[in-house]
DNA sequence: CATGAATGAGGATTCATTCAT
DNA sequence: CATGAATGAATCCTCATTCAT
């Protein structure tokens, strides 16, 4: 019977409800100074509703950007595994990708680090954290072998993939981040997405095995 | 009179015990999780003690790196006005620079990164607030004079400058947080400075102008 | 009509059902403790049916024993009107009634003073805990004329009825809550009966009349 | 310097204040219904100050009569070792120190019952609940002392001297807490302590070892 | 009558900050 | 200036109870 099933959507609706109250809230005050009555009111539910679906305001916090990763993760795969693509192209679809996400997710990279940097740890639910650090390990591997792939295909410098994938996600991060920062401070500025592009324009430049003819791009 | 100096000199070692004891908690305990008590403590003083000095807990927080910061500026200016130095040895210099303020102030990027992602901004000293935002300014405003002196030198190709600073910078502390964030699942890894150099030798090699023959730096 | 009687019959079991889930949880967890989705999950019913039975906790929790303390009121009075039995021999059953239906029914003590112990009072049903009393009264009634035509008959002591039930009683329920006390730090430990017939023992002997000259303490 | 004593002297003071504020209203409104709130309020204090001298509500309840218990077991010992006084002299004299204390310290009885009751054992210091058991097995050691004692001298029944501690505090404890309990009901009736007193006249009674043919029950 | 999601008052606890000594 | 006890607002979370389906 469809009714487990309507109960079912309904429970997923309701998570969203919440998670997109918490994005909004999380995002213009901070996760420190958003209160679940905060989150609660933006989703039009009781607090105690919210602990139906989430554990407490740090799960809440994670699993928010759960499928954020997911996605990315999934997109990156496909993007991998694409034959039509050359390598340098890849590298710049996997940017567009985590770009994308970034987005959809604004949140993302500030959970996976505030995972980290905050002694939050403790209280996440073991299985949740392992999810985030599988998918984010999966992410590392596929751009790591993207990279070897393209060194052994003589396109790229030889070099340890996972190195250059740490450098691709770092770059990544460390400039969404900054943007991010800046705009805090003056926040009618727009987004530099040519930042971005001209980060990794270099580092395809600079990975180049070759002193041949070099085409502009 | 000597006393008042005495006093002064007094007051500034109080502050960097204060300073140094709640450096200490905040890399192990994150920001959130760390009291006053907690400072207080490991600085031998009393929690009232440390109001003498910092007006709060945001402030302390964020003043605790002022001095990396201002370090940090210091150097790179050395570095932008050394004549000696090529235009990518001084890129690379100021990733030394940079590396080596990181290690005496561990705190340093979560700091600036910590004091625009959390709507603490309020409370913290407007004076303050501005020494910071100043001292980032001209960090970037450094970096990116060394680019475009290097671009119209025929060194690198030409572009924003700005925006290349901002790549180094976002690259810098992208790896530098991911670096440490990695540490915290596993320990007992090393830090690897080697991708750091990694990512900069990149750097360099995809800002360079030109087709021909390249030397190894 | 049989259908109404159909319906009685289920509604009662349904009672019963909750109730003795609710006895598990509460003997396990405490009262404090035991949630009311505890009670309905081990009753393997929904947290809003049982109050279609009982109007809240608090009178589910006192309501439990209402049978345990009428079942061990009847056998009191069968023991009381059982005229083949001597009057120490009555004090002796009295003594294993209670004992018994102490098993039956484990919480009865403490439903019994922690009705008294919390201001739980307001919210319970007035009928309810007017028939708690009854029977509580009546079951002390029968005691205390027990001992009186016992000492009416020359058995025992001259003295006040009423007193002596309230001696019986009380240490009754003091041993049972003291070696329930117990055994919740040393678990393994047995029931020791023999303890409880010691002390009803000493009681019979100590009310005995005798003819030999005792000297006041 | 007087200082320190002055600062532990005033320390004490407060944890006393919290104490009897705290008793009050856990006579008043049980355990359950009070709040921290109530005590601070009855306590002239804030919240806050009262776990800086209770780690949390359960202790607090706990440790209130930690002292009660202690002086409690002095004044047993001092009457199990005073020589001038028979046995029967000393059943009875304990019983009226239990019966003192029960007085001063009205909480003592809840007190080690609730213990027990509720689960709330796993929240107590457990050297508070150390303390609290090892001077219930003293006081318990020393009644049994006393009976034993007794019968090698030929005054009381053989029996185990434990078994009969149980007995004494089982009824002791029993008796009050039904006092307690129809006093709640009733609370304009004096409390009976001629009933108590009946109670161990009967133990005293019971227990004695007489030479004339007795028939068992 | 059953369900179980939603409610929301209520409470324990924490901790940045103040202030009398 | 130092102390550390006291403050009390703030917040997370629980759970008895209700109510739409």
């Amino acid at each position: 019977m469809g009714t487990k099933e309507r109960k079912e959507r309904e429970r997923d609706f309701r998570r969203h409800q919440i998670q997109n109250a918490a994005e909004e809230m999380f995002l213009v005050k901070g996760f420190r100074s958003t209160t679940m009555e905060d989150i609660a009111k933006k989703a039009e539910l009781s607090t105690g509703a919210i602990y139906q679906y989430f554990k407490n305001k740090d799960e809440l916090y994670a699993s928010m950007n759960l499928e954020g990763l997911q996605s990315m993760t999934d997109e990156i795969e496909a993007i991998y595994k694409d034959q039509r693509l050359s390598f340098e192209k890849k590298i710049l679809e996997i940017k567009e990708a985590m770009y994308k996400n970034f987005l959809s997710y604004p949140l993302l990279l500030r959970v996976v680090f505030h995972v980290q940097l905050e002694d939050t740890l403790a209280a996440l639910d073991r299985k949740l954290l392992n999810q985030i650090n599988e998918l984010g390990k999966k992410t590392m591997n596929l751009m790591a072998l993207v990279y070897e792939e393209g060194a052994k295909a003589g396109k790229f410098c030889k070099g340890n993939g996972l190195a250059h994938a740490d450098i691709m996600w770092g770059t990544f991060a460390g400039l969404m981040m900054w943007e991010e920062a800046k705009r805090r401070i003056n926040p009618k500025k727009d987004f530099l997405k040519s930042t971005l592009d001209r980060a990794f324009e270099i580092f395809c430049r600079g990975i180049e095995k070759d002193n041949k003819g070099r085409k502009k791009r």
